[in-house]
RNA sequence: GAGGUUGUAGCUCAGCAGGUUAGAGCAUCAGAUUGUGGUUCUGAGGGUCGAGGGUUCGAGCCCCUUUAGCCUCCCCA
């Protein structure tokens, strides 16, 4: 017999991680609740035609692919069409539908986009939606990468308001301010990065531009510039750019400065008043009293920075795009989350016309946050609280008796079930770090009582059952 | 797709410059202790040293091949 595993990229959640992740998830859910968007969930595949092409290039090739069934039944018309098959799947190491045409959930917004359409009878405009379900990818796993992962998303279609943006931003803010973790929100518009590439007098480099300057942060300015050249930017176009990711300042004076570079360009101008714009109304979310002046906004942990170097990969973004990151200067962490606009997404299944816009936070790596600031709430480690001794015989039935009112009175209760030797009922009970342990036993039967014993300060003393539930519950 | 690194008991790892029968801690089970846990003490079980081949009188250790995990780059969450 081999050992066993699981697949690479796969992770078990033990039961404290399961209640760990289910506390972000709680969270996260009750916000997605409050800011009035509705729960949607979709398969765990998809038809493959759903997902091709939709995540570029590079895209393609991490889609996880489900073999067709019945490929085992040899019969000959099957291996002959296979046979067939074969050729073009060796020149080519994309499947064919003969081989493949299911493939497990890439990532949570196509779906959506795909049941928008499929159902936009039934729906009414704008619609919000919240998800959170698993997805996989076929990358090589790393630290914080793994090929089975859970995505959270929020999205918002049938709408162009800025209000979604800002109600989307507001959710960050609630949630990270909730969870207790310090973070930045960057926020860029596709549309400055368009106009930056007019600005160079290469508006068909824009993606070339964007991919590199996404990696400013990482390689710093040199390596940028570097790069820009590599993919064929004009020394002069360079300059421009350097130019203005050297502006420096609050996010206003930032702004203002780049509406005065850009002021030829009718996508940086749009660009720059979708953001100030956003921003407005973002600002105006976080009261907490009309007109009972600055000092009562919702508390938050969030610091919203305006970086015109963000990028993200996804190609479908058109408008306002966010990234976030942990601010706290020991964790050291990519994105924790990220979104924005994309004008028409569903254009790709046929409806078109239909804007929308989402975020989506990244829980494996909160996680791994909270993990690191140790903001996991204590409580949350509590499973039973009580446990019956099992004495066996009579006494085995009197303690299903105290099972059942404990249970009744809302106490995490278990018995042991086999009546092993005491010393063995204790360990465990210590081990599995419950907090009280009750012996019914025969002289407690016989004065319908139990004993109840603190398993933290070890005292025990000799109750009633409901003087037990009072006990336990105080 | 490119590179780095590791694989020895259920888990975490030792292992001398190639030299008898491969070790420790934790975990498991049993006992000291059939109604008092955590920290003790005693004992026991458990290994094709990732797999295959080679060098050698002799390989866990050296060489080749292979496989799996982890990590970095690319890209992403």
């Amino acid at each position: 017999m081999s050992k066993p595993s699981i697949p690479q990229g796969t992770r078990d959640f033990s039961p404290a991680e399961v209640r760990r992740r289910r506390y972000i998830l709680d969270t996260l859910q009750a916000l997605f609740e409050l800011y009035g968007f509705a729960p949607l969930e979709t398969p765990s595949m998809e038809n493959l035609v759903t997902l091709t092409g939709k995540y570029g290039e590079e895209g393609d090739r991490l889609i996880f692919k489900i073999l067709n069934n019945g490929l085992h039944e040899k019969k000959e018309d099957d291996k002959a069409k296979l046979n067939a098959e074969w050729d073009k799947l060796l020149s080519r190491p994309y499947s064919t539908p003969v081989v493949t045409e299911r493939a497990l959930r890439y990532d949570l917004t196509i779906p959506f986009a795909r049941y928008v359409v499929m159902h936009q009878s039934e729906l009414s405009f704008p619609f919000r939606r919240y998800q959170m379900q698993p997805v996989w990818r076929a990358d090589r796993p790393q630290k914080g990468r793994y090929r089975e992962f859970w995505q959270c998303d929020a999205d918002v279609v049938g709408s162009t308001s800025l209000i979604n943006e800002a109600e989307l931003l507001g959710i960050y803010r609630s949630a990270f301010a909730k969870l207790q973790i310090p973070v930045t929100i960057k926020i860029n518009s596709r549309k400055l990065l368009a106009a930056l590439a007019e600005l160079c007098g290469m508006p068909d480099k824009m993606m070339d531009i964007t991919v590199a300057l996404d990696k400013l942060d990482k390689i710093g300015w040199v390596g940028v510039a570097k790069e820009l050249q590599e993919r064929g930017i004009t020394d002069e176009g360079i300059w421009q750019i350097e130019k203005v990711i050297n502006v420096t300042g609050t996010n206003d004076e930032k702004l203002l400065a780049y509406s005065d570079i850009m002021q030829n360009s009718p996508a940086g101008i749009a660009g720059i008043n979708e953001l100030s714009k956003t921003l407005a109304y973002y600002r105006e979310l976080g009261f907490r009293n009309w007109g009972s002046g600055a000092e009562n906004w919702e508390p938050r942990t969030d610091n919203i920075l305006v970086d015109i170097s963000l990028a993200r990969g996804l190609n479908y973004y058109t408008g306002v795009i966010v990234e976030v990151v942990c601010s706290h200067p020991d964790v050291k962490m990519g994105s924790i989350g990220g979104g924005g606009r994309y004008d028409d997404l569903t254009g790709l299944f046929g409806l078109k016309g239909l804007s929308g816009v989402g975020i989506s936070f990244g829980i494996d790596r909160i996680y791994d946050v909270l993990e690191e600031l140790k903001a996991f709430p204590e409580q949350l480690a509590e499973g039973t609280v009580a446990m019956l001794v099992n004495f066996g015989g009579e006494n085995e039935i009197y303690a299903l008796h105290i099972l059942s009112q404990l249970r009744t009175a809302g106490i995490a209760a278990e018995i042991y079930p086999d009546p092993a030797k005491f010393d063995k009922q204790m360990k465990y009970a210590n081990k599995r770090a419950i907090s009280y342990v009750l012996l019914p036993g025969d002289e407690e039967r016989l004065q319908g009582k139990v004993s109840l014993k603190n398993f933290i300060s070890g005292q025990q003393q000799l109750l009633s059952v409901e003087e037990c539930i009072k006990m336990i519950k105080s």
